[in-house]
DNA sequence: AAGGCGTGTGGAAGCGGTTCCACACACCGA
DNA sequence: TCGGTGTGTGGAACCGCTTCCACACGCCTT
């Protein structure tokens, strides 16, 4: 492995001066710059990152901290977050967490600037403090998908709330009245709040329509299609069933297809259902749904990330909102009359 | 930050004492451990990964070379990676790959031991002469995904010819005889080899059944479910069409059931249809299908690497194969007795 | 009692860069 | 002619850790 003094050696210079050239320093004659990338050429020499980091007090790496996987939509954040990263010259460092536990070891051992030079965090409010102390210690952060309360750190997020409005309002129009709702657990050891926003937009839409939620129309779930699919049977086990069925994700909306139809139903003419984040199967699925841009958030907040390290200063804390649009497919339709279900 | 002089200091020890209590050696006495224990404690002190690393000569860090979430399946690898990276002291940093200029660039980058300590490489068949440089600069490599073609290098594989005979065999069984496949492209510029290992077993499980492949049952195009789907359309126009469907994966699994069930059609009573993965989605559509164990296979693979790094010598440089598993669903069954689609 | 050996420890010399400081040299104006 | 100014450059110091070498000390052997 050629190091800075082999290439300074060849091409007759200091090594202060290949740094120079490494860098683009503008003090550095043509001739002399020619001289030495000739010799960085010819002993293939590519700078120890783990040496120029330590120099610089900078690691050249953004992490990430991810809620792994556990919802579809992370993964498509993610992929804007790649190609956000792709062109720059950082590297991206999965930090996985799976435990409050975890999430706090992450946080911990990131407060620096020899771990990641920035942060992005997904989905995941940050545990108490930990945003003041990454700015103590120089380390721009950028959250993804969770608000920043006012504090001085940019944030991409989504109005949840009025997400739940837009599809509550589509069903409303459609006249539906009976909507019940299904979504995750309240509270959870994170803190994730995009469930109960969603949540809380749909109760919000139907005072405001003056339709009643009916007692135990509410109902909560770990995240997965399988318990979406259980908690809809009991709905349509109910002497009221519900006509419509909104969820706090499409994830959870293709357990409640799963539902009605093992129940013998017809979507969307016994059932509507309506989404939301518009995840890849969705269009296959013909799940109306709340569209969030997932790709673009994870595009925009890394981008945001870098212009903050660019920038070597504390940018502009913006909260920025995307736009989150209703995307109507083939899974709502006015109710049918009937007041309760067949037999 | 506290440096390891400082707790040097604190403790009333030297620096490589300090370094020998960090580092578990044996050459410490209980009571000096104690010290220095105490006084990490009281700083905070956190070692410097960077100056660990450049001192070493390694930098605690996995690389996973993928061409990024371009199959639903490399995010379920993924997680079986991280996975079992979690437990460990490295840090995984992924490195996209979108093009073959790209997977170039991250292979010369990556053949030194001060930007990643370990490589596994994604369903990608690595550059020639890539695997021989890395194993000269000391990195341990394992591919995943990817036959190490008799080279020094572990891999975790399935076989992929014998997954597409499971599926024809099934097909065979049930009495189809005008079998469909739709795959990827075969020659594309990763040199992926996957579609065409299934293709293959599709092949040659027909031939030893006595059973033609018409010409043009054989389809290829882009991984994506809308191609999947105008190709099926093709397929369903001709005058001979296929009763049954086998494809390269699940995706393009879906993109032929939309275009059955838009042609009116019925599965599996007009049409069987027999995917590959088994990804998340499969179950919802009920999609019969070559199960391949993606999360163990990351997994395995991870652990693989992990082992070979801790053995700080190269391990046996074995390739692990996993087993595939049909999966019967509802989609597909005996084909009905029509030689012709209706008018 | 003297030499040998094992154990614990301090400290210096790296690892491979960056950056600051000093300095050589050319060119300018007074 | 002589400072002054600016430009390019070499080299040392430093980033924070590991590791090797030297050495002090206690204990066992002969």
């Amino acid at each position: 492995m050629a190091t800075i003094a082999d290439v300074a050696a060849q091409a007759g210079v200091g090594a202060g001066t290949v740094s120079r050239v490494l860098n683009d320093s503008p003090r550095v004659s043509e001739t002399t710059r020619a001289r030495v990338l000739a010799a960085i050429e010819e002993l293939n020499y590519r700078p120890n990152p783990l040496a120029r980091g330590l120099s610089r007090g900078r690691c050249q790496t953004l992490g990430v901290v991810v809620p792994f996987f556990t919802h579809a939509s992370a993964v498509e954040r993610l992929r804007g977050v790649v190609a956000a990263v792709d062109g720059s010259r950082y590297d991206l460092v999965l930090f996985n967490v799976e435990s409050p536990v975890h999430r706090d070891e992450h946080f911990a051992s990131l407060t620096r600037r020899d771990r990641a030079d920035g942060l992005l965090v997904m989905s995941l409010p940050p545990p108490q403090g930990s945003l003041e102390r990454l700015a103590t210690a120089g380390v721009p952060v950028v959250l993804l998908d969770s608000h920043n309360h006012g504090l001085d750190v940019p944030a991409v997020v989504t109005d949840d709330v009025e997400g739940g409005r837009l599809a509550i309002r589509h069903l409303l129009s459609l006249g539906h009245e009976r909507i019940a709702f299904i979504g995750d657990e309240p509270d959870n050891p994170f803190g994730f709040t995009s469930s109960s926003d969603r949540e809380a937009g749909y109760i919000r839409t139907m005072d405001e329509g003056g339709v009643e939620v009916r007692a135990g129309y509410v109902r909560h779930g770990p995240h997965v299609r399988t318990v979406s699919r259980r908690l809809t049977e009991e709905l349509l086990a109910r002497r009221d069933p519900p006509t419509a069925v909104f969820t706090a994700s499409d994830v959870q909306a293709l357990g409640v297809l799963e539902a009605v139809r093992a129940a013998g139903l017809r979507v969307p003419e016994d059932i509507s259902v309506v989404g939301f984040d518009d995840v890849e199967v969705s269009s296959y699925a013909g799940l109306t749904t709340v569209r969030q841009p997932l790709y673009e958030s994870g595009h925009k907040a890394a981008t945001l990330l870098l212009e903050a390290l660019g920038a070597d200063g504390p940018i502009a804390p913006v909260e920025i909102e995307l736009k989150l649009e209703l995307v109507v497919r083939s899974t709502t339709a006015p109710p049918t009359n009937r007041k309760r279900r067949p037999a």
